[in-house]
DNA sequence: GCCCGTTTTTATCATTTGTAAAATTTTTTG
DNA sequence: CAAAAAATTTTACAAATGATAAAAACGGGC
């Protein structure tokens, strides 16, 4: 996915008000295994996916647990750093090769002072990445296990195929075991 | 609590930026069980609570589920209609009788546009709400029932003396009937 | 202070989900 | 292609949670 078709997919922006965010986006390359964001950290780097698939996970009492994953087009930060300029409480990892555009988070508050339309451009992406969360915790309060994993099914089928089993148990907020017997169910 | 210390609390703003918000600002009084905003339309207001108590809930497939409470300071409003323009998924009603500070979408839209410092007023104030938002998720994904419910105690306490226990149970994510043995289990 | 309706707790049993370990399948590597 | 490693499924049992019903506690109005 081309930086111009991210940028734009949220809000449209003025041709003038993109390049000034291109000119501060470059493009860089991660393999498999590498931690883009690390907990307990207040990371300075924001990154929005060309190609690849990462996820996000924090340590619990039983193991990791992963909360989100992220595809193409995707926006990846950690949120609270990026917000609140507090250290984060999620690792970020790539699951695969990825190709990223890269930005530094002081560079975009630059941007956002000073042009109007970036500004609103980052309410509203802002405003996005919020509803997809409110839905996610509204599923998961609302909704079983089987019925979130037949929603991710429909939702983004080739995620189960790209990502592990273990992954996807816990971004379902259940173990491995639960989701085999779901699995076998619907078989 | 009074709107100047609401709207300073999530980003600072200069005067003359406040004065032209407080502009469309109007103060608005509510029994009890009224409702603000209903799940399905696309809703076009805005509160700040100044005084009093709201819930959000949805219908689900086990009557209704209590997703979010609202007290003093905290912003009010239809995520998904304030942010997409499409029908919300949530009933917020009043569950005391409230003082709130009202505002028509349509007008804060203009003030976006118009004024940089307020444009980004509105992201950093859409920022907070979803750290807060993911706080929640990953509670719901890592911790116990009992562990939330010791988290909302810690944090919230007059919550538990103003709001029924049903609608904690379901904020939880649990029955009542669960509640009440976690209640019994740490006394 | 007492009555009535509401809210909360308790008790019982059925169901779901978790834990641990073994068995199976799939993937990787030489 | 075969052996080894990793990932996934299955099994058996334990623990947690849900459903239902009934009892107890609480609160507002008179």
């Amino acid at each position: 996915m081309e930086i111009d078709e991210i940028l734009e997919c949220f809000h449209p922006l003025p041709p003038q008000s993109r390049a000034a965010l291109k000119a501060y986006i470059t493009e860089v390359q991660f393999p498999k295994g590498h931690t883009l964001i690390r907990a307990g950290r207040v990371e300075k780097t924001l990154y929005f996916i060309r190609s690849g698939i990462v996820r996000a996970y924090s340590d619990g009492a039983r193991g990791d647990v992963t909360f989100w994953f992220g595809k193409e087009g995707d926006l990846v930060v950690s949120m609270k750093s990026y917000v609140s300029g507090q250290p984060g409480y999620e690792h970020i990892e790539t699951l695969e090769a990825c190709d990223l555009y890269q930005m530094r988070a002081q560079d975009l508050e630059g941007l956002f002072a000073g042009d109007i339309h970036i500004a609103n451009w980052g309410r509203k992406l802002i405003g996005q990445e919020l509803i997809k969360t409110e839905e996610r915790l509204i599923s998961m309060q609302f909704k079983t296990a089987q019925e979130r994993y037949l929603d991710l099914m429909s939702a983004a089928p080739d995620l189960l195929q790209r990502v592990q089993l273990c992954h996807i148990a816990s971004f379902l907020g259940i173990t491995q075991v639960s989701l085999s017997r779901i699995r076998a169910e619907i078989r």
